[in-house]
DNA sequence: TTTCTAGTTTAGAATTATTATAAACTATAA
DNA sequence: TTATAGTTTATAATAATTCTAAACTAGAAA
């Protein structure tokens, strides 16, 4: 069950990002927002989870839109990694990750656990927009 | 033409790399490493590349397969990225990149031009392997 | 409330990158 | 020179993603 504080912020994600509130973008939002913790996700984990149980079906396009145009609203962040594969992550904010490459798994790192003391200047005319840091890690 | 140094060192590649010197992967080789500069590639470039003007054709299944012997043997790196297709970089020091959002464009970052000043402990048993930093631009 | 329309959902087709297959070919050791 | 393990290749198979177009629906306007 959606309770109704989060169906507010829900309507709010989907509205801000161009989207109509639909029980099936309700869904999706129930699974990603609905937590105490963030996590990392790929469309196919997604698709399972959601479409496991009973409950309103959601379609494969409708969650690959879904998940897109939050991306691009900032609500979703997606991975850099060296795999096929679209890694998303619910945490936004600034940070970096360990990428295993022995289980092929992707852990955060606070952002306050990698400090840079000298950082390079953009090309002219662009501007930075993000720094991420993946540390590959193995036995 | 392969001049005789650099065909002495093709060799040494590929047998370091458990692959036969054949006239295939001796003309990727070509395209590879016969540069003054280092370079970003895909498959679909390199594929290109190759098989545009006259000489011997290599075959997409060929490509691939050198490709990905030369990644494991380290003679080139994966590059981490949003998309789904793999990057790839003659420069197998370790360096950061510059990724460009509006032209998609990759550009090298030389190692001296970033230093950290805190980098996180490993997980328990793991060790790490290497710390890559992608910063995104934009206009 | 009803109606209308632009937006949405969906199954399935199309596309794209990559990996697998198996028959014909070849480097190289003996 | 020959035998064989390794190689190449066209093509098929797979996997992730994007496209398509018909059926459906949210929500503004009447």
């Amino acid at each position: 069950m959606i309770i109704s504080d989060n169906l507010k912020m829900y309507v709010q994600k989907l509205r801000s990002s161009n989207l109509r509130p639909t029980k099936q973008r309700l869904k999706i939002c129930q699974f990603l927002f609905n937590r105490e913790k963030t996590f990392h996700f790929t469309v196919e984990i997604l698709n399972k989870k959601i479409n496991k149980n009973r409950g309103t079906k959601v379609s494969l396009a409708t969650i690959y839109n879904t998940v897109e145009a939050f991306t691009s609203a900032g609500y979703l962040k997606e991975i850099l990694t060296s795999k096929n594969k679209s890694y998303y992550d619910t945490n936004t904010k600034s940070h970096h990750h360990f990428y295993d490459e022995g289980s092929k798994e992707l852990t955060d790192i606070h952002y306050s656990q990698i400090k840079l003391s000298k950082v390079p200047i953009p090309p002219k005319g662009k501007k930075i927009k993000n720094l991420e840091v993946v540390i590959r890690i193995q036995k």
